[in-house]
RNA sequence: GGUCUGGUAGCUCAGCUGGAUAGAGCAUCAGCCUUCUAAGCUGAGGGUCAUUGGUUCGAAUCCAAUCCAGAUCACCA
């Protein structure tokens, strides 16, 4: 039990055998004690005022005296300054938490709870590459993924591959007119990238077709409908629909150059799926679903054909689930999706680590299964992230001033070869080890950047910033982790293997020393915090501040060479926790500690 | 226009299920390496928590209105 919940219940207790009345944890509020005042968590007496008809002061006396004289293994002393009783937790208390935690891999970790969740991330289009925004969006769903693991659930990861539809057929119109068979292999470029210049060059030539359509005194609404590279690339669907064999084979070959472009930015950023959709393959399950619809009536067919819902009874809009040509919409497939991944796992939940731009079409989706009636409709849970924008401003592809992943993950690894190139501390390295290490601190910096950051809020990123690997960064913390591995190699060297296996003996503690205690003995809390809220960036913040803990107690006071064996006992156990914890915490952000740096 | 987000130090962000004098990092300034890695540590300056009103013993936090910024309301995905 974590000390916030055996002082709550301890208060509930003595309350209760004080006063004769129940209470419960919601009575009363359990924080950290502020540094300036004494004592190492406060429970707050205001909120027991009424229901006792005392002076918060008068209350906090008689239960400081209970705690105090009943639970002598928890608290120490108290003191009460207006209103707030300042409790001290014992020094033995704490060494007890130390001694039993640290060195448990598993410390912070739940046991199995049964329950199955999906996590629907990534969720490529096969038209361009990665970039900034799906680095977002791949680091955020991995690293859930990981906390609810951690937490006790069964996870699948998922991603749902945008394989077909209008827009791949424009790079792939685009290819057919202006490739002359040009393909990846003869012009060294990278498949993903590749087939991305591809669309950007439809889209200019779309642009100059409307702009001469409308220079020859058309609107530009009709423009826009009737420009030949459109009107082809539509048809281009509907043969694609119909299974033409050269346009499937087409389609087949630009996609395996993406996909081939793809996997390999995957394995450099770490990312992993348990199941992969194609669209192409669900698209059609969404047609199905479509005809169940009308036969529930929860659809309509327009007069032209058009299927839809209505969703103003639910303040929203109607929406369009299938095109008068009869061809499918997006929402279709996510319907006919939504389905299939309850029906092939059984899950209890399914999460969508999706862009708060699409916060609308999530509702609808919802709203829709639900009014379906499928199974587990309201577990459906979309986990919606902010865009990243750049100091500049908003990332458009017009402008060019989209941040590639790839060269942005690039440009990190070649930042941290030079800062460690710099500081020359591990020039005995091999080459291999070298550039694991580069590749360690180069993702580990960039991933702490964009985890930091609550995913729910739109972020900036600030090139200069994200290199930065000073202060609340990744390789801060990575730094904290080497330095303590370092510590531990010379003591063992030095000592022996089993240097750190000493009970600690009822010892005293420096401020220093129980700070950092306190600061380890929050991480469960932490972890269960970062599933409920599904929020890395609670665990980032957390891991920060316990190395900047660590760093404090490290410059202070010496471990190897402490002041008595039972303090070096002490210590090398502190070091081992954080130690500990610090992996444990990066891992669940994807993010490696190296052992040296 | 409807709906939904957000507005905290020069910049990037914590804090938001109400609690003590609002915290970090970067940047600025001043210190600390013959002793465990200075990618570190210590200290200083820097705030009308968008504005106004309300609820409360107590509001950055809850409520309302206003201002500002963004997203969305496609037979696009």
């Amino acid at each position: 039990m974590s000390v916030v919940s055996s002082i709550q219940q301890s208060s509930i207790e003595s309350l209760s055998a004080l006063f004769s009345q129940p209470f419960t944890e919601k009575d009363f509020q359990v924080n950290q004690t502020k540094p300036e005042f004494e004592g190492d968590y406060t429970v707050v007496m205001f909120s027991l005022v009424k229901a006792l008809k005392l002076s918060p002061d008068a209350i906090g006396h008689q239960l400081g005296n209970h705690l105090v004289a009943n639970y002598p293994q928890l608290f120490s002393k108290y003191n009460i300054i207006k209103g707030f009783l300042n409790l001290s937790i014992s020094d033995a208390y704490w060494t007890g938490v130390l001694n039993k935690n640290y060195n448990d891999t598993c410390y912070g970790k739940k046991e199995m709870n049964g329950k199955k969740v999906m996590v629907e991330y990534s969720s490529p289009n096969t038209n361009k590459p990665l970039h900034l925004g799906h680095l977002r969006n791949n680091f955020l769903g991995w690293s859930v993924a990981e906390i609810l693991k951690a937490n006790g659930y069964e996870v699948i990861k998922s991603c749902i591959v945008n394989d077909r539809g209008i827009h791949i057929c424009k790079s792939m119109i685009a290819w057919q007119k202006f490739a002359n068979g040009a393909t990846p292999q003869s012009t060294g470029i990278k498949g993903d990238h590749f087939v991305g210049e591809y669309y950007v060059k439809f889209n200019d030539a779309y642009k100059q077709e409307v702009d001469e359509l409308i220079a020859a005194g058309k609107t530009k609404e009709i423009a826009e409908k009737e420009a030949p590279i459109m009107k082809a690339t539509q048809q281009m669907l509907l043969d694609w629909e119909a299974g033409k064999p050269e346009v499937i084979d087409l389609w087949k070959t630009m996609n395996g150059w993406v996909y081939e472009g793809f996997d390999v930015t995957y394995k450099r950023i770490g990312s992993d799926f348990d199941k992969i959709y194609y669209e192409s393959n669900t698209y059609l399950l969404g047609k199905d679903i479509v005809q169940q619809g009308m036969d529930k009536k929860v659809f309509y067919q327009k007069e032209d054909s058009s299927i839809w819902i209505d969703l103003t009874a639910d303040g929203l809009d109607e929406k369009i689930v299938q095109r008068k040509d009869g061809t499918s919409v997006y929402i279709t497939q996510d319907i006919g999706l939504a389905l299939q991944k309850y029906e092939q796992y059984g899950i209890d939940q399914s999460i969508y680590v999706i862009g708060n731009e699409q916060n609308y079409h999530m509702k609808v989706l919802q709203l829709i299964c639900q009014k379906l009636g499928m199974p587990n409709a309201d577990n459906i849970f979309h986990l919606s992230y902010g865009m990243v924008e750049l100091t500049t401003g908003k990332m458009k592809s017009r402008e060019g001033t989209v941040v590639d992943a790839d060269d942005l993950v690039e440009e990190m690894v070649a930042t941290s070869k030079q800062h460690t190139e710099e500081l020359g501390k591990v020039k005995d390295f091999k080459e291999a080890e070298l550039k694991e290490l580069y590749d360690t601190i180069g993702l580990g910096a960039m991933k702490f950047y964009l985890l930091r950051v609550d995913p729910k809020k739109t972020m900036v990123f600030d090139p200069k910033e994200s290199i930065d690997f000073h202060g609340f960064t990744g390789p801060f913390i990575q730094y904290t982790y080497a330095r303590i591995k370092s510590i531990l190699r010379k003591v063992e060297e030095a000592d022996g293997a089993s240097a750190v296996n000493h009970q600690p003996s009822a010892i005293s503690l420096l401020p220093l020393e129980k700070e950092l205690i306190i600061a380890a003995e929050q991480y469960p809390a932490v972890l269960e915090q970062a599933c409920t809220e599904h929020n890395p960036s609670v665990i980032a913040n957390y891991i920060f501040h316990l190395a900047k803990t660590f760093n404090s107690f490290y410059t202070e006071h010496s471990i190897a060479n402490a002041e008595s064996d039972g303090k070096k006992q002490l210590r090398l156990q502190l070091a081992t926790f954080t130690a500990g914890i610090i992996k444990s915490g990066m891992q669940l952000l994807g993010i490696k500690v190296p052992e040296r740096m």
